[in-house]
RNA sequence: GUCCCGUUCGUCUAGUGGCCUAGGACACCAGCCUUUCACGUUGGUAACACGGGUUCGAACCCCGUACGGGACGCCA
C-alpha cells in the first residue's frame, strides 16, 4: 500500500455504500448510495458496496439479495465484488490487538452488568453516560476470574477531535467528551465503529459519505484511524430524509423501500431524478438525467438541512420520465403489470395495440401503474367492463348516434388522419360538435370516459376490433 | 441530561453584504388550448423562525433564544 497520504498525491476517489442486510434498501439509503454513486463517477473514481452483515441476529440473505435487487434498480451496480464484513472478523481482531501492543487500547474486565450499572448512575447524577476509564491504567493482573475482556480503544484525554466534514464544514468535540470505545467485544468479535474503520482503510476508501446520523460516531473513528496511524479518509455527512411531517421517515408516510417505490409504479430514473435534488441543487436545474448528474454533481454542493419526502413532486417527475421513455420499454413494462396486477392475459394482437398507442398514452399517465391502467381496455373482450360514467353516456341517442357512426368508420382507412378527416366530416353532416360523437365512441370503444385522442385510439385497435366494440356498445 | 447538526413560500430549493419590490420547481387557485383526460401555456396566492449586534447597507457575518433532527450500547 501507498504510504503516500491522499492529501498529498491525490489518490483516485473509492467510495462505499455500505448498508446493513436487517432491511430493505429504503429511501434514505438509496440516496445515500446514489450520491457516493455519482460523486465517484463524476472523480473517476470507484463506487463500492459494502454488506456490514455482522449482526447475526438480524441480518437475512434474503435482505441482502434485497438491497443488492434495488442497487440494481436504480443503476447503481458496484465497481467491485461486495465485500462481506463478517467474513473480516479476523482482521478486525488483529488490528484489535495491535493496537493493544501498541498501547493504543486495553484490556476492559467490566461485564455488561457492570457497565450498565455505570451508565445508570451517571444519568441519575445528571452526567453523560459514558465510560469512566476504570481499567484504563490498571494492572491486568488485577484481572477478574472469569471474565472476557474486551479492548478498549485508549482515547486522547485531552485536546480536541475534529473532522473537516465536506457537507458539515469543520466539526469538533472536545476529547472530553468521549469516552473510551470497545473495540473488540469480549467473545473476541469487532464493535461497528471498529470494523469500519478498518474496512474503510483495507479498501482503500477515499470518501466515506453517508447520514449524518453518524456524525458524531465518526470523532471515534477518526480516533482509531489516529491510532493506527492511517490516513483519514474525507468524510461527507449528508443529511437525512424525513416524513411529510417532519419525523423520521416510516411505513406510515408512503412508500419507504425502493422496492415499492418499483411496485407503485415509479421509474427509477425519476426516483434517482428526485432523490439528488433532495439536498442538492444546480441553479433551477430540476430535470436532469444520469450523464448531466454525473457532470454536475459534487459533495461540497449537498446542503446542511433535512428534507421532507414529497410523493407529489416525485409523481410529476415520474410524468416527465414515463413521457420521455422508450415506446418498447415501457410497453413491456406495462404487459408485465396488466398480466400479473390486472389478471388479463395478453396476447400479441393485444401487445400490438398497446405499443401502438403507447406514444399517446404516456403522455397522460403519472406513474406505471396508471399506465397499465390506462392501456388495459386494449387487452379486453367484448363485453368491455363499463364505468359508470361510461355507462352514463351510452344513453339511447347515443346508441343510435354509434350506428350512425359505425356505418362511416365501416367505409373509412383505419389510418389517423382518415378516421380523423371521417369524425369531422361526420360531426359536421350531423350537426354536431366533435366531442359530441367522441364521447360515444370512448365509451364504447374503452369502457370508459378517458383515453388517448379518439382517432388514435381507433387506429390503435382496429378495424374488426373497433366496429365489434360499437356494436356491442350500440345494442 | 450532555454533546453535535440544522432552520428562505405547504414541500424541494436559488441566494455567499448592495443585482432581492427574494428567483425557479411541485402542489394549489383562475384563464387559455382542446375530441375526453393529460400535456402545453398565461396569470395568481405564498417564505428569509425570533431577538440583539457588526456595517453606509444583511436572507447572507457574529451572539443569544426558540423550534426541529441526530448521537450518547460488548446494534449497525
Amino acid at each position: 500500500m501507498s504510504d503516500i497520504s491522499p492529501q498529498v498525491a491525490p489518490a483516485r476517489v473509492r467510495t462505499r455504500f455500505a448498508p446493513s442486510p436487517t432491511g430493505q434498501l429504503h429511501i434514505g439509503g438509496a440516496r445515500t448510495a446514489l450520491f457516493n454513486f455519482l460523486y465517484s463517477r463524476h472523480t473517476g473514481g470507484d463506487f463500492l458496496l459494502r454488506v456490514e452483515d455482522t449482526d447475526r441476529e438480524r441480518s437475512t440473505d434474503a435482505f441482502t439479495q434485497g438491497i443488492l435487487d434495488s442497487l440494481a434498480w436504480l443503476g447503481l451496480t458496484p465497481d467491485e465484488p461486495p465485500v462481506f464484513q463478517s467474513t473480516r472478523a479476523a482482521r478486525h481482531a488483529e488490528v484489535a490487538h495491535e493496537m493493544l501492543a501498541a498501547g493504543k487500547a486495553y484490556y476492559c474486565y467490566c461485564t455488561p452488568e457492570e457497565l450498565r450499572q455505570m451508565r445508570e448512575q451517571a444519568v441519575a447524577e445528571g452526567r453523560s453516560p459514558r465510560y469512566d476509564g476504570r481499567w484504563r491504567d490498571r494492572d491486568p493482573a488485577e484481572a477478574p476470574a472469569g471474565v472476557k475482556p474486551s479492548i478498549r480503544l485508549k482515547a486522547p484525554r485531552d485536546g480536541e477531535t475534529v473532522v473537516d466534514d465536506l457537507v458539515q464544514g469543520p466539526v469538533r468535540v472536545a476529547n472530553a467528551e468521549l469516552d473510551d470505545m470497545i473495540i473488540l467485544r469480549g467473545d473476541g468479535t469487532p464493535t461497528y465503529l471498529h470494523a469500519v474503520v478498518v474496512d474503510d482503510h483495507d479498501m482503500a476508501i477515499t470518501h466515506v459519505i453517508r447520514g449524518d446520523d453518524h456524525l458524531t460516531n465518526t470523532f471515534r473513528q477518526v480516533q482509531v484511524f489516529q491510532a493506527m496511524g492511517w490516513p483519514l479518509p474525507r468524510f461527507a455527512h449528508i443529511p437525512l430524509i424525513h416524513g411529510a411531517d417532519g419525523s423520521k421517515l416510516s411505513k406510515r408516510h408512503g412508500a419507504v423501500s425502493v422496492m415499492e417505490f418499483d411496485a407503485q409504479g415509479y421509474l427509477p430514473e425519476a426516483v434517482c431524478n428526485y432523490l439528488m435534488r433532495l439536498g442538492w441543487s444546480h441553479g433551477d436545474l430540476e430535470v436532469v438525467d444520469r450523464d448531466e448528474a454525473i457532470r454536475l454533481f459534487d459533495i461540497v454542493d449537498v446542503n446542511r438541512g433535512a428534507s421532507r419526502m414529497d410523493y407529489a413532486k416525485l409523481t410529476n417527475l415520474n410524468g416527465v420520465y414515463i413521457r420521455k421513455a422508450d415506446d418498447d420499454r415501457l410497453t413491456k413494462d406495462v404487459l408485465r403489470r396488466l398480466i400479473h396486477q390486472h389478471d388479463l392475459s395478453v396476447g400479441s394482437i393485444a401487445a400490438d395495440r398497446i405499443r401502438t398507442l403507447m406514444p399517446h398514452l404516456k403522455e397522460r399517465a403519472k406513474s406505471m401503474l396508471e399506465l397499465a391502467q390506462a392501456a388495459a381496455f386494449l387487452a379486453r373482450v367484448v363485453p368491455l367492463p363499463m364505468e359508470p360514467k361510461a355507462a352514463a353516456i351510452l344513453t339511447p341517442e347515443a346508441r343510435l348516434l354509434l350506428r350512425d357512426v359505425a356505418a362511416d368508420l365501416a367505409a373509412t382507412d383505419f389510418t389517423v388522419p382518415a378516421l380523423d378527416a371521417a369524425l369531422r366530416a361526420f360531426a359536421e353532416r350531423t350537426g354536431r360538435k366533435l366531442g359530441q360523437v367522441a364521447q360515444p365512441l370512448r365509451a364504447a370503444l374503452t369502457g370508459s370516459t378517458v383515453s388517448p385522442g379518439i382517432d388514435a385510439t381507433l387506429a390503435a385497435l382496429g378495424k374488426d376490433e373497433a366496429l365489434a366494440r360499437i356494436a356491442d356498445a350500440s345494442r
